[in-house]
DNA sequence: TAGTTACTGGTGGTCAGACCACTGTTGGAT
DNA sequence: ATCCAACAGTGGTCTGACCACCAGTAACTA
């Protein structure tokens, strides 16, 4: 077999990486050509139907554009009509739910922990200003507090992580039950109490 | 050509319509089977390449799961695809890269401290074991072994994100320096030490 | 020369057939 | 009744073959 398959992975799944790597290597820009399929074959020793469904992959995502007779390219714009059809199969699972519950709470963790030794006064001062003007409904509030806090945090991975898991939330679900839990956060970011930090956030995964 | 082509549309997406109705014509519930890509193909009067693209495309969204050997069946857990669909083209950019092993790491932190719970004697033994039979790589083992236990932290999303951001790292970054670590963390799972795993995958996160 | 046409090579789109590896079952031997 | 080997079915992959389409280029015409 051409293409290494490292316990049950399916080739177009390494062909994805290998893509993503030729394109880092050969710096593509947005508009790029990408080889021939025929040629990413024999490149990458993979069959053309791997490539292809490699492909359709990244074309599902938005990623490329392929034009017939005449190539594939990376696509120029990011196209988020995909989050919208993805948004409508959103399952109802009772434990999915729960499940998106405990991972929100945990990025926001980490993300306060993260944010812990990049957080000066003003911005604790600003985390202030928020849950004490009043907005339209608890969950923007506590949307725009953690944004704050996110973007202290310095990883926008786990920022965007975040924010698409928060946009599965049901509005009805409970965020954080109180104003205590952002006074309290706000308090250790004063008093310099790391792990206090862990322990606020501890009590509240649900299993 | 068997595949009615409406101008530009590509076979796939007009299979990925029908196999739609035909699970809703045959009621067809999550785990329940789908006929196979040869009959698919037949009924369809298409090649079994393109039935492949559509299920590829189903795949990725989460709809379906195929097992070799088995066949093909309705996801018992659909949504979230999303995840998928935001990785990908976030870690277009190039910061992003330094931010995901840090994602991935907390992922793996936070498993192993839901998975703390439910770890019996014969899942440590499990682990153990792992870490001694030879992988084909590092990076091989390291899945296997975690694998194992964002399977008993019971959070299947968790264990969804972490699986995608997973197969986004590079092959030659390196996971866990050595193979102590390993054998730290199941240390601490015998001898119970809870706070143990926290600082243990404290020391790893960069920043 | 300038403009049009026809040709040609390359590309994605699709299909058919062939293996392989894996799974569950079945039927016979014990 | 139990066990195990052979088997049929399935997804995974590769190859080779067409087709339809596009972009140049060469040839032809005016």
């Amino acid at each position: 077999m051409a293409v290494s398959m490292s316990h049950k992975q399916k080739a177009y799944q390494g062909i994805l990486q290998k893509i993503r790597q030729y394109m880092d290597a050969q710096h593509l820009q947005p508009g790029d050509k990408l080889p021939s399929e025929r040629e990413l074959a024999y490149t990458l020793g993979a069959g053309r139907s791997s490539i292809r469904e490699a492909l359709r992959a990244m074309e599902f995502l938005g990623l490329i554009e392929t034009r017939r007779g005449e190539g594939t390219f990376l696509s120029t714009y990011q196209s988020f009509q995909t989050v919208e059809l993805l948004a409508s199969f959103i399952l109802q699972e009772k434990q999915t739910r729960l499940d998106l519950a405990d991972v929100i709470i945990i990025l926001e963790k980490e993300a306060a922990k993260l944010a812990f030794w990049n957080m000066t006064k003003q911005d604790i001062a600003h985390l202030q200003a928020i849950i004490y003007q009043e907005a339209d409904s608890l969950k923007d509030m506590h949307a725009i507090f953690f944004q704050c806090i996110f973007k202290k945090s310095n990883n926008k991975l786990l920022a965007k992580i975040w924010s698409l898991m928060y946009d599965f939330l049901a509005v009805e679900q409970e965020i954080s039950n109180h104003k205590f839990f952002y006074k309290d956060l706000i308090h250790m970011y004063e008093t310099k109490d790391y792990q206090g930090i862990e322990t606020l956030f501890e009590k509240m995964i649900l299993k």
